[in-house]
DNA sequence: TGGGATAATATGGGATATCATGGGAATTGA
DNA sequence: TCAATTCCCATGATATCCCATATTATCCCA
């Protein structure tokens, strides 16, 4: 299972073009899978994955009652879809409206949340880490009793 | 089953490498598992371990209304994890976000915590466990509750 | 049991490959 | 023709590979 992980903070230069992390596009390559970017629903950041996620989100539409708000929402998410061609060093354009969505001037912070990616303004995601951190400390870690493989009695991932 | 156990102190060379203690290095090859390190939410130290923790949370994320807080915080694990890479010699390369996090500077310990291990300062990691200890003799231990193989309805192990 | 031989381990340094990044030239499209 | 893209090459920084060495642990045989 190779997943997006880690965080990478990468220039944009003035032509406009951002370098993919190396193990991000290694994970992509390993896939031979194209990459896909779309602006996100609930927050200021771009987000990008292969094409089984934007599959999964046509399934989805496909399967719901078509006049639902829902099916509305997806299909946004789709629209705004774009599949990004890399240059020969590993690098994608990045349109004007995504650069304005995301509020990116000359510097992007990649975040790797498993089966994808967000692409955020650098300032605005340390911003929102250090919040989640602190929730983390006083509420305490979300319990990931999965109950599934070999559970036992294991005390909690963070600590 | 092979557990992480027991401490160990490793310097931090000025190329800002850190030699994997051979006993968790072997729980590591034994199971064919890469090694994954992340920012523990609650402590300021690193947290190892294979790849089922980092699945079990990828999994977790997917279940859960992306909306929640609890999902961001999960996600924040997951975007500050990564997986390391051991050159031939079993060591690892800390970059500056990990090594600034848990304030190393050019000696790193090991805490095995059984499933997995931590990463800390070592002075700051001595002055936890004096604290740990006189906490034991005034309020008593936890109770371990013994015996129990594999509970089903695992409950709260978290401390 | 003792003690020398042997292997494993932690650590360091130099050489090499990879990566991010920038810029010029060629190409495309309106 | 002009502007914007795409292709190609250069470069500095950094990670990776490979080898050396000191120290410690393990083995083996007298």
């Amino acid at each position: 299972m190779d997943l997006f992980l880690s965080t990478f903070e990468h220039r944009v230069d003035k032509k406009g073009r951002l370098s993919v992390p190396a193990p991000f596009r290694s994970v992509l390559e390993r896939r031979r899978d194209p990459l896909y970017l779309f602006k996100s629903l609930t927050e200021p950041c771009l987000e990008g994955c292969g094409p089984e996620r934007i599959g999964q989100i046509v399934d989805a539409i496909d399967s719901m009652d078509s006049l639902s708000a829902e099916v509305a929402t997806l299909q946004t998410m789709l629209s705004s879809a774009q599949e990004m061609k890399l240059d020969s060093e590993g690098r994608i354009m990045l349109n004007a409206d995504f650069m304005a969505f995301a509020e990116l001037n000359d510097a992007a912070l990649y975040a790797g949340i498993g089966r994808s990616f967000q692409i955020w303004l650098p300032d605005r995601y340390r911003g929102r880490e250090a919040e989640a951190r602190a929730r983390a400390k006083t509420n305490g870690l979300p319990s990931l009793r999965l109950g599934r493989t070999n559970s036992t009695s294991s005390d909690n991932g963070g600590s």
